[in-house]
DNA sequence: CATTTTACTGTATATAATTACAGTAATAAA
DNA sequence: TTTATTACTGTAATTATATACAGTAAAATG
């Protein structure tokens, strides 16, 4: 799919936001009117261009008969992560579902599905869906997504310094995860922002 | 709001199918040939009939002007419930969550605010939103929204039969609830089918 | 029982909207 | 340098659409 012009991007989000604004797409003259066209045929040919380039469909004869083709969207759901003794992380994913704007008020970039049980006491049970949230911002005492060595696992962040990490297992029968990042590769994927679970 | 007569609300529905599954409203000639009128007037005048009973507004000049006016989209947030009603009712209604066609979503019918520290063992945290499905069809084993003389409660049902009800707190500190349906007003709201946490 | 509402047909018309054709001009690609 | 692409103006025809007006008939309502 061919790159748009930045005024033919321009018209597809006139279309976008009108589309969310009125419920429904606008017409050649709206868009001229919008963007000050003083001819319709203006906005038809753009709009002819951007759907040769694949971004829309036109339904010929029908007003407003203009078509999002949208790739499908959602957010990826990750299979397989430690949160028990770390097993390796394979970015897979799994599925993807519809992003939902305030399921969980934080942007959430993907799902991971937690595996294990060493986070049982903050409530992450095994096959809970995580929402992560990526980010360099992370803080001392909230769950993080962190990679050691190639191996990913959902933990609580109890330590951060420059010759230390203290990742914590919320499970008693676990112990602490300690990591010199000098020593191990270390990266914090993200934050756990929300918890998604299935009981039907 | 006044009710829409049965053909009125065949209208509606084609409305929203035609905005599902073309992306834009319907003509009056859209809908004339869906329904098999040979007048579009028939379409226009049931069109102002809707309008006139609150569904939608019609945009005066605009083709395809049609727009919906649904105030009840989205799954309903109970947070406190109060004492007496019933738990849709819409004093109860924190907020509203766009239904996703996610796994949750599909089945559920209302998310519930949840009190207290029973169900921890569980992964049932206060302030989590459970996911609830108004049903009859109710297990023993499953975590249930039980209304007890008007006092909601979550817990897992644990025994079901006509002289007694158990419910069980999912936390050592807790008793389980023993009721005898014929002495206490026992009605079952619903199965717990999914969870969603925030931790941002 | 009169009146209103619902549910249409049928005709007509103004206007909303698509869309083709003929150009101009600047810029990017071959 | 030629050609293609982008980005428009301007005109016009045709079709799509909204919408008013005049009716008919059955069912619901007061």
């Amino acid at each position: 799919m061919k790159d748009l012009t930045s005024r033919q991007r321009e018209i597809l989000e006139l279309i976008k936001s009108h589309l969310k604004d009125k419920g429904f797409p606008p017409t050649r003259a709206d868009i001229s009117r919008t963007l000050g066209f003083k001819s319709h045929n203006a906005a038809e040919q753009h709009l002819r261009a951007i759907e040769k380039k694949g971004f829309i469909s036109i339904l010929a004869g029908a007003s407003r008969g203009i078509v999002l083709n949208e790739e499908e969207k959602g957010i990826p759901v990750i299979g397989l992560v430690a949160a028990g003794g770390p097993i390796l992380a394979q970015e897979n994913i799994e599925k993807r579902i519809p992003a939902s704007q305030s399921l969980l008020s934080e942007n959430v970039d993907y799902y991971l599905r937690v595996k294990g049980d060493s986070m049982v006491d903050v409530g992450i049970f095994e096959e809970d869906l995580i929402g992560v949230k990526k980010t360099n911002d992370i803080k001392v005492g909230s769950v993080v997504v962190a990679r050691i060595n190639d191996e990913v696992t959902v933990k609580t962040l109890k330590k951060l310094s420059l010759e230390e990490v203290i990742l914590k297992a919320e499970n008693e029968n676990y112990s602490d995860i300690k990591v010199n990042p000098s020593v191990d590769e270390l990266n914090f994927e993200g934050t756990c922002v929300g918890l998604l679970r299935n009981l039907s």
